[in-house]
Parts: C-alpha cells; structure tokens; sequence
DNA sequence: AAGAATTTCTTACGTGGTAAGAAAAGCACA
DNA sequence: TGTGCTTTTCTTACCACGTAAGAAATTCTT
C-alpha cells in the first residue's frame, strides 16, 4: 500500500458531489461527463479513473440519492404501529426527491437495483413482518408502496439479467444484510409450486393493489356522502 | 390537393410502426432514427418527412400504446360499480404495457401529457363523479391511481412548461373533450385560496395514498390472523 | 417539353461516450 | 542525485447519433 503516484485532485466523492450539483440545477439531460468534468476544472477522461463511465456514474447517483434517504430516514423509531414506521420513511423518501427531482426519473431508468434501495424495502417489511404480517402480505405490500418511495412500478424481483450468477458468498451476504427480503423471497417460491414466472403472478399483485386503492376510495367515497 | 411529387413508399403509420416492432424487439435503447430506417430499408433523414424528429417519433410511439388502450377499452360498460368499469380500464392498460414493456418507461420520460393520456383520466373521473363522489376525491383518486395505469408518478396537472399560452379554442375543446377533468381543475383552483403551489399540495395527495394503502394492508393483516 | 411539387438520399456538422496512449508528478531504491 | 515505477491527468481520435442543407429522383401539371 504506497502512496506513489501523481497526487490525485479527484475523487470519486468529489466527482458524484459535482454530478449531484449539476443535476439538480440543470436535471439529467444536460449531465454529460465533459459537463461534470468541467465543474471540477477538468478533462473528461479524468473522471474515468473514479467512476467507471457513464453508467457507473449514473450507478453513484442512485448510491448518493438512497444515501441521503437513508439518512433522512436513520432516526425513525422502528417500534410502535407499523404504518408510522413505514409512512414516516415513505415521507421520508418523499422529501429527498423532492430535493433531487432526477431521483425518480432516474431510478426507474436505471436496470437492477442497487443494494441501498433494498434496504428500504427491507426496513419495510421487517416492519410488517415484525407486526405479525405474513411475508406474502409484505410481498403484496412492497409492490403496492413502491412506487410511493421511489416513483416506480418495476418487476421487483425478476431476477433482472444474469441475476442466476451471483455467488454462494454474495447470496449469503445478501441473506444476511436482507434477512427479511430473503425469507419472503424463499417463502414465495416455495409457495407457488412452478406457475409463478411471467405475468400471471404480477397481474395477481398489480390486481391486488388496484383493489385495495378502489376499496379505500370507494370507502371515502360513502363516508362523505 | 395534388397528387403531384415523387410517390411515397413511406407514411407516419409505417414508421411508427416499425419503430413499435424495433421497440418490442430491441428495448427504447437501440431505437435510434438509423435503426428505424433501416428496418424500413431507407435512409434516417427520410424519416424526417413524416415525423418532426426522434421527439417526434417519441410521441408517435406514445401515441400509439395509447391508442392500443384505447382500443383494448372500447368496450368497456359504463354502468354498475364505478370500481368494476375502473378495474377493466387499469387492467386493459396493463395488458398493453405488458406487450409493450418500453411503454411506462417512455411515459415517464415524455415532460407533457398527451391527449391520448387525459382520455384515460377523464374516463376514470367520469367514472367517479357519476357515481357521486367530490371532484377532490376523483382528484386524489387519479394521483392514486396513475401509476396503476401507466407506471408514472408525475405532477398532472403542472401547468408543464408553458401551458398558461393556450389559445381561448384549445381550452374549450379540451373543455369539450374532457368536461369532468376540466370542471375538477376549476373546482380544486376554486377552494384552494392561493396556497396551493409548490410540493405542500403534492405531499398531501402523496400522504392520502401513502394512508390509503396502509389502512387497506393492516386492514388485510388483522384479517388474515 | 418545361417546370413545379414532393419524397428520398447524400454529405457533413456538432455533441456525447470512451479507447489508447502520452505527459505530469510524486515515491523508492540505487 | 538520478533513474525508474506508479498513479493520475490530459491529448488525441474514433464512432454513434441527431439533424441541417441541399442535391437527386420521380411524378403531375400546363
């Protein structure tokens, strides 16, 4: 471990920070890497020794956005009715990209999910689950309240391109920072016995939270009147 | 009306419709003017005389998932249960994006609203008000619901860049086009006295959903135990 | 036959991502 | 002290994409 070597002026920290700046004063589309690298009084190219092209720029965005969130979200007592729990960190959530209004556009954008936006569904379903809720209720409610934390309504758990090659140790990390995600994901397959893949199973959860909308507003509705 | 001029071996349907199959086949990535006009066995610029651009081709595509909406709910009765002819419509939607899966990404990334879209939330606010409720809860129903339809979780009703220069005509036909969407404008403007801008409002359209959902699912919870 | 109209094609420019490798700037060992 | 190794930054260049400008092609009108 030396130090050898030109002193660098970057950093992949002052890098994403320039990146954040400038999309929240000009938005995405302006956010080519020659203008993130003229921020910070440099050539383009030179980013690419901290992020690893566009895409993994793109990539610590997302990082930074569900950081903040993370941080919004850090002091939220996790005991008491659970829908505190889960609507102060939707709030939570909610605040962040109002702060960042790229956030929603760009985490529907991007393809996988980052492990900082497991977390989250991961916090809300040890919530429910810890109230006695049944991890395929929790199932059913991560895809009715996901696109209340992030804006999106995306395959949660397609295993999205080449999710079959993840090692032994990167699954048992993963059961361990997700304990809750894993089970319910073990329960699920265990359940459906073959039939799950395509969009019958997603038709299932889309029908479930459709009604669960219809019924409350149609509950507002009588109540009303 | 002459039909003088070299005869076209293209039109606005054949484009868009190869670039429908392109989007099937390849995802919205690839699908660049070149691709398109490829697929069609002529050169990019060509495209040009029959679309205003790749915006242009852009919302000829969106134009065309809608009309596939459109028609997949044609048929839909208008009498029973508001829920019942609001479920048929968001499953309808669903069907289609479920064929056209680069459809709610590139609603998400189109900055303004087609008519094709407001059809959809007239029909559904329609649905509504007939059936007794307020405008302001046909309001918070669209924001509740539009991501059942089209996976988006926009602002609808922003006055998106430049919406305050519409023409005197333009405002009455969408008056015509859309009576109930235009009469819950007025009456949401109406009550709320000045106060209304800025994300305050949203964040009490985004809670009343966040609430709605929540209250469905412990409602589902304690049902299940 | 000449001209007008319309579509398509050719060429070329600007922008954005990035590959390849040269230049700069510090450290280690002689 | 200098020679070479290492790491970061910069220079140059290529390719893909959107599209502006205008030439070429093809048909109808007069």
């Amino acid at each position: 471990m030396t130090t050898r070597g030109r002193p660098p002026t970057l950093s992949r920290e002052r890098v994403l920070a320039a990146a954040v700046e400038h999309a929240d004063r000009s938005g995405l589309d302006g956010m080519t890497m020659r203008a993130v690298a003229d921020e910070l009084g440099v050539e383009a190219m030179s980013l690419y020794h901290h992020v690893s092209g566009k895409a993994g720029l793109l990539d610590g965005l997302v990082e930074r956005v569900m950081a903040e969130v993370d941080e919004a979200t850090a002091l939220i007592e996790t005991d008491g009715d659970w829908r505190d729990v889960v609507r102060r960190r939707c709030l939570a959530a909610r605040g962040v990209m109002v702060r960042h209004p790229w956030g929603p556009t760009l985490l529907v954008s991007r393809t996988s999910i980052p492990p900082s936006v497991f977390a989250h569904f991961e916090a809300v379903l040890g919530a429910m689950v810890e109230a006695g809720a049944s991890y395929h209720l929790g199932h059913r409610a991560l895809h009715a309240l996901g696109s209340m934390v992030l804006g999106f309504t995306q395959e949660l758990f397609a295993p999205a391109d080449g999710e079959g090659d993840l090692s032994e140790e990167e699954l048992s990390l993963m059961a361990q920072a997700f304990p809750h995600i894993t089970a319910m994901v073990a329960a699920e397959l265990h359940d459906s016995d073959g039939d799950v893949l395509g969009w019958c199973d997603s038709r299932a959860e889309f029908e479930f939270t459709l009604d669960l909308l219809l019924d409350g507003l149609e509950a507002q509705r009588t109540a009303a009147s």
